[in-house]
DNA sequence: CTATGGCACGGATT
DNA sequence: AATCCGTGCCATAG
């Protein structure tokens, strides 16, 4: 890369400041709002030259936000960038509250190995503290230490309460509260026990088919969890059709791990890395009056960012012994600042074209996914594939819908065609065999090998034909 | 014999 | 260079 730089007259250390520029924008760009708080805090912390000036400052054009979060003057210049039809995209500094607009298990995550496990408990504790008696509290602190990456607790109630002498009553009450606050379900014995917890409380069990899916999560914790719809009828003794409208709201909705962000809707076929969803890094909406989309490329802390201006003036009347590290200091800091503009520049830009060329998945949901490449987007932006791949990596973002997804779902090459697979199976009335299926996809324009379109109903948990014809003749 | 799932290969993507 | 994904071939179940 030194090679771009024939020609200019550098200085060693220009070119030390910017390769170490491109290095450090590199890493930054990868990492999402969380990682990045961390990172930033700990700068912070180390380096005096920086400060965070409390108080809301758009990020972009530095002016101060007046009560409401987007910056109007920026907005209104990027959709002048922009252009009609072509989304507004701009950084928003706060990033609190933010979560699914459903508001609920999605809302908190404390997810990552390296986020402080203390942290769960303290939010939890915090959350109903109000509600205990003194001798409560301390039941609720030993429970809540007892709770594991997941969420789920590890100890046994019997156990807690020999342990305070308090009749087991007691503890399931405490046990009770802590399960109904905010990452709902934390604190149940087990998965299961999590979903009923969190069923119960978003049905308030008016709903008629409460029972249903409470019986669902009873009975069907492995059909569920493998999608096997069909199965998951045939023990209930309800049409396909029902089995898989209760497991879908299932795996939309409810949360076996919850100190996990999300689960399901992405299809993890092979059964590990729950992927963890978390705030989300980037949140796309759009305003009812406006065709227009609104992207928000969420700025991980509150204020804004800046070099101490008192420390840059210190450093110039610095006294000798401090002069050096203080220069020194002040440089890193400004790197910081640039690299993260950079970043900054590069999601805002990204995030530009994708929401272009996806608008239409954006909208209207799965089926209308295009398929895209890294590879193809890095040329469109012009820079490098890896700065794509790393801009993608690990980020997510929040739909209108307000469904979360990973950022890197944007390229799935195949989710345009499950989702006609999908439809095809559900307006099907008599099963259709694989071969069938890959007929009738091809003339909707979907060439994709027989094989293939087995692979593809395994992954939406589709039974094989013979299978869905036994269930449908039961119903 | 037909419909599917398993294994593994090759090309594309990252 | 490592990984993912579609696909072909073959074994197995119905």
């Amino acid at each position: 890369m030194a090679v771009q730089y024939q020609g200019y007259k550098q200085t060693g250390s220009q070119k030390a400041q910017a390769t170490a520029h491109l290095a450090q924008t590199m890493s930054l760009l990868a990492l999402n709002s969380q990682e990045l708080t961390q990172k930033i805090e700990s700068a912070l912390a180390e380096n005096p030259a920086l400060e965070l000036v409390d108080g809301r400052f758009c990020p972009k054009c530095h002016r101060q936000l007046k009560g409401s979060s987007p910056c109007p003057v920026c907005s209104f210049k990027e959709s002048q960038i922009a252009g009609e039809d072509e989304p507004i995209v701009f950084l928003n500094s706060p990033s609190d509250n933010i979560g699914p607009r459903s508001g609920q298990s999605a809302e908190l995550s404390e997810d990552f190995p390296t986020a402080d496990k203390e942290d769960l408990p303290t939010y939890v504790l915090r959350q109903i503290g109000a509600d205990l008696a003194a001798d409560e509290m301390e039941i609720a602190a030993h429970l809540l230490t007892a709770i594991n990456d997941d969420g789920l607790l590890e100890a046994k109630l019997e156990d807690i309460a020999q342990f305070f002498f308090r009749p087991i009553s007691d503890i399931e009450a405490v046990a009770d509260l802590i399960q109904r606050s905010d990452p709902l379900g934390v604190g149940s014995e087990s998965s299961q026990a999590a979903l009923l917890v969190q069923l119960e409380v978003l049905m308030k069990s008016d709903d008629e088919d409460y029972s249903l899916y409470r019986q669902a999560v009873m009975g069907g914790m492995e059909k569920l969890g493998k999608r096997r719809q069909g199965d998951l009828a045939k023990k209930l003794n309800i049409s396909i059709e029902k089995a898989k409208e209760i497991t879908q709201y299932i795996i939309d909705n409810l949360n076996p791990f919850p100190a996990r962000a999300y689960w399901g809707s992405k299809r993890n076929l092979t059964n590990d890395a729950p992927t963890t969803l978390q705030k989300p890094d980037i949140i796309i909406g759009h305003q009812q009056d406006d065709q227009r989309l609104v992207v928000e490329v969420m700025w991980p802390l509150f204020g804004l960012l800046r070099v101490n201006p008192l420390f840059k003036e210190a450093v110039k009347n610095a006294p000798e012994a401090k002069a050096d590290d203080w220069q020194i200091d002040l440089e890193q800091a400004n790197l910081l600042i640039k690299c993260l503009a950079q970043r900054n520049h590069t999601i805002v830009r990204l995030m530009q074209i994708i929401t272009i060329l996806q608008r239409e998945y954006i909208l209207n949901g799965d089926a209308h996914m295009k398929p895209i490449t890294r590879a193809k987007l890095a040329i469109e932006l012009g820079v490098h594939e890896s700065t794509i791949s790393r801009a993608v990596a690990g980020k997510s973002v929040q739909l209108p819908s307000g469904k979360i997804v990973l950022l890197s779902q944007f390229f799935d090459r195949s989710l345009h065609v499950r989702t006609a697979l999908k439809t095809l199976i559900a307006q099907e009335t008599k099963p259709l065999s694989d071969t069938k299926i890959a007929k009738l996809l091809a003339k909707e324009g979907h060439e994709i090998a027989r094989r293939t379109v087995a692979k593809y109903r395994n992954m939406e948990g589709i039974l094989p034909a013979h299978m869905r014809k036994t269930l449908l003749a039961k119903v």
